[in-house]
DNA sequence: TCAATCACG
DNA sequence: ACGTACGTGATTGAG
């Protein structure tokens, strides 16, 4: 007979944590605690030593109410907070699991018991171990599920069986809920009767059996017994159904997944991690052969593509400079299975079965698609219809990989080297293709694969064709003005010289700083800061001051802009930026050589850059933008009814949170109380601090934490949305976007209190960040395929985060004015209207 | 290579 | 008593 150990996650992380943090904190040097870890996976061990599970998966609470909440608002109510550096260790045993490759469940609204009662119910056939420090799974026994309790705090496990069970309690285990119906349970709050504790309930059931028999034999009950009963019989019997364990919990598992199969290299990698050396040393050391055994991929060179590689999923990998090796042999690997060919690219071109197979099949997966597009492009190949970007997957997993050499260091891949162009090109799609098997199934598990299947991927092509259209450079304007920041640059750092008797680097912050505050004896701040912060307050008091901040614009004009963005300018006249897919934290895109997402705006005279933008011949310029696109996410996801109100009615936002925060009407709104407003609902979205708003909008520190605290009076829902983020952050380690994009916080437990707040912030901005991320890519999504419907001529050609802007043919304006509005407006469902405006011009300076 | 600065949302 | 707004990229000087 299997055996199957299932182990109640929490209880045992608790027990473990009293155990053992109480007498002796423990925690890695940076501060991370490992405690609880510790003696959970003290815990652990002897429990597989001996029970030897055939199975084996840990169940973890969720922080979300449940059903039993419904019944009874009090339940689990009265508890005691959970200590803090507990609650930062609840991610750190579930990393501690993945890496050892032991399987966990949670599900939100489910309670770990009720997770092992399903799963244990639902395997008669194995002899099932429960490993727990709470008693309520007594419930769950039967001829083969015994239940292991941990007796004197860790050192001990006590198997309870059936037999073992009578002879404690003299009850059967269906019996434990109709105990725990009389006598309660203080721990879950679970109210019981008053008075009946252990003794007098077991002698009520084993005379009447059950909490029904007791009320309906009450009668032959005597005394104040008698009455007591009568007047909580109802308590008791709702503490009944609070006691039960659910056995059909909608929890997916599959017993496939729980084979016990540790990862050695896994756990020991994790205890070094967490300085958990002695751990770290026990485990027998495994040859670093990695996976490359069970790798053997048989290699040839062909001239002609074989039949069976263009009918399975196949990885592409093509050959050029960034394999790093001198030769200039220019061609592509396939792999699939076990197998790999390499193809140069003159026997591609004439394989008519491959060509049709790159321009249409979905059958490939590659790395960095994108990229891949653009190399075939340049070599005359058409390529299209990828099913898998590993790249992409990678780092929807886990945000540290952006590069093909870390994705198989963290898969435990065999690294590849080789002198051959061929042999390295056919290992990497060999090992490609291996990392794609292990990463579909990790997507899954972490519930990113909608996001991935339907956002990120369906993404890749029309960034592609955005990076290729580009957008045209008015060269003459760029050089003009080139030509006068330069001059400005000029006269006025002689100007700056002529403050001091002997000229400096005006470029560098540190020589500046010696000239403000030593030779002038400006005011310095501690950090000798020289930025326009600073140099703002230090306005009027010596004239070098407004030169220096003209200097300080203009020089960024022209060598950020004006001059910078030359190197840039292809052939075509045009500007081609590269948007990223996997850089930042919350599923934005980034834009590099050059960024185009931050071409200047906010500053009239710096703004004039970007008249050198201009449509392509016979086009306009397009631009389409959310209004307030995060606040409105915001309102969504904490339901705050007011601002969801507000966004309705579609009111000025940061006028009416100015209403609120001043208590006044819409006309007596000045334009200083719209000012601050505004800065609170950006600090609101930045995860809010006194101190930060304080600096913002020039108040007192008081005063700033007046605004925080009237804001959230004004909308409480925010509050909660805030409160509710952190804590879910704490315990999983990491935040969600709607649609579903993790983002791993670590920082949110860390010791250092800077460091823990930062993780707060950075927790409650990552869901609206996030969301308005994948908000605005499923519009780009939804425009794309309008336009293809279309059949338009009109192109996409830039995004900065809310706005997107397109490249519009002359008689097209209209229509595509439409498809933009609708599709941005339409692009999710919230529970606020979405409002999107579009303005076109002859450069990018006239949209607005 | 890193820190400081400043451009954007 | 600490010392903070979130997310990016390019340029510059200094180690």
């Amino acid at each position: 007979m299997k055996k199957m150990l299932l182990v109640d996650g929490n209880s045992m992380l608790f027990r473990a944590y009293y155990a053992t943090a109480y007498g002796r904190p423990m925690s890695t040097s940076n501060g991370i605690p490992t405690g609880a870890v510790f003696g959970f996976s003290n815990m652990l061990h002897k429990a597989i030593e001996l029970i030897q599970p055939d199975y084996l998966c840990v169940a973890f609470d969720s922080a979300k109410k449940n059903f039993r909440h419904e019944l009874f608002p009090e339940y689990k109510g009265g508890r005691k907070e959970t200590p803090e550096d507990l609650v930062a260790q609840f991610s750190v045993v579930r990393e501690f699991l993945d890496s050892w490759n032991i399987k966990r469940y949670e599900k939100e609204g489910i309670e770990a018991d009720d997770i092992i009662g399903t799963i244990a119910s639902s395997h008669p056939e194995c002899e099932v171990a429960i490993l727990s420090s709470d008693r309520d799974l007594l419930q769950i026994i039967d001829p083969t599920t015994s239940v292991w309790l941990m007796k004197k705090g860790i050192s001990e496990l006590e198997k309870i069986d059936e037999a073992a069970l009578f002879e404690k309690y003299q009850i059967s285990p269906s019996q434990i809920i109709d105990l725990k119906g009389l006598m309660g349970d203080a721990s879950d709050n679970i109210p019981g009767i008053p008075s009946v504790g252990e003794k007098t309930a077991i002698k009520l059931l084993k005379q009447f059996e059950t909490v029904e028999g007791v009320i309906h034999h009450a009668d032959e009950i005597k005394g104040k017994l008698h009455d007591t009963i009568l007047t909580y019989a109802d308590q008791a019997l709702l503490s009944k159904k609070l006691a039960t364990i659910h056995k059909q919990a909608e929890i997916p598992f599959d017993v496939k997944e729980m084979e016990y199969a540790p990862d050695l290299n896994g756990l020991k990698n994790f205890y070094l991690k967490y300085e958990m050396n002695s751990l770290a040393k026990k485990i027998e050391v495994e040859e670093p052969e990695k996976k490359s055994s069970s790798f053997e991929v048989s290699m040839k060179q062909a001239s002609q593509c074989p039949e069976h590689f263009l009918n399975s999923i196949t990885s592409i990998v093509f050959v050029d400079e960034t394999l790093n090796l001198l030769e200039s042999v220019q061609g592509l690997a396939l792999a699939s299975g076990n197998e790999a060919v390499y193809m140069s690219l003159e026997d591609v071109k004439s394989d008519k079965r491959l060509l049709e197979y790159l321009k249409k099949s979905d059958l490939k997966i590659g790395f960095d698609c994108k990229r891949l597009m653009h190399w075939a492009d340049e070599v005359q190949l058409e390529i299209n219809h990828f099913s898998s970007d590993l790249m992409i997957a990678s780092f929807l997993c886990d945000a540290s990989i952006q590069s093909f050499d870390q994705m198989i260091e963290k898969l435990n891949l065999p690294s590849v080297s080789s002198n051959s162009v061929a042999e390295k090109a056919m290992k990497m799609a060999s090992v490609l293709h291996e990392a794609y098997r292990l990463t579909e199934n990790r997507l899954k598990e972490m519930e990113l694969e909608k996001l991935y299947k339907e956002i990120e991927m369906p993404l890749i092509p029309i960034l592609y064709e955005m990076e290729k259209a580009g957008i045209s450079i008015d060269q003459k304007t760029l050089n003009e003005i080139a030509e006068m920041t330069l001059s400005m640059m000029n006269e006025v750092s002689e100007r700056i010289m002529n403050y001091v008797d002997e000229p400096f680097n005006l470029n560098s912050p540190k020589q500046l700083a010696a000239v403000l505050f030593d030779k002038l004896g400006l005011p310095a701040n501690k950090k000798r800061s020289t930025s326009v912060e600073v140099l703002e307050k230090l306005q009027g008091k010596h004239p070098i001051i407004d030169d220096l901040m003209v200097y300080r614009k203009v020089a960024k004009q022209y060598s950020t802009y004006a001059e910078g963005l030359k190197k840039y300018i292809h052939e075509d006249g045009r500007i081609h930026t590269e948007f990223n897919q996997c850089v930042t934290q919350t599923g934005r895109l980034s834009s590099t050589h050059p960024n185009l997402q931050n071409i200047s705006v906010r500053d009239e005279q710096s703004r004039l850059i970007r008249k050198a933008f201009v449509p392509s011949e016979n086009h306009v310029l397009m631009a389409c933008d959310y209004s307030q696109v995060e606040l409105r996410v915001l309102a969504h996801i904490a339901e705050e009814e007011g601002l969801i109100e507000a966004f309705v009615q579609g009111l000025d936002i940061h006028t009416k949170t100015a209403m609120d925060l001043f208590k006044v009407s819409e006309n007596e709104v000045t334009s200083l109380m719209r000012r601050q407003a505004k800065a609170v609902n950006f600090g609101i979205v930045y995860g809010i601090s006194d101190f930060g708003l304080a600096q913002q909008i020039d108040v007192t520190r008081k005063e700033a934490q007046q605004f925080i605290d009237r804001y959230f009076e004004s909308y409480p829902k925010i509050l909660t949305y805030t409160e509710s983020t952190i804590e879910e952050c704490r315990e999983k380690g990491y935040v969600k976007t709607l649609c579903g994009r993790r983002r791993e916080i670590p920082e949110i437990n860390d010791r250092n209190y800077m460091i823990r707040e930062f993780g707060k912030r950075a927790a409650t901005n990552a869901r609206i960040q996030g969301t308005a991320a994948d908000l605005i890519k499923l519009a780009m999504i939804a425009i794309d395929d309008r336009m293809k419907k279309e059949q338009v001529h009109s192109k996409m050609i830039l995004q900065v985060h809310d706005e997107l802007i397109f490249d519009v043919l002359q008689g097209e304006e209209e229509l595509m004015k439409r498809i933009i509005e609708e599709e941005m407006i339409h692009a999710m469902e919230l529970k606020v209207p979405l409002v999107a405006e579009c303005k076109s011009g002859n450069s990018w300076y006239e949209v607005k």
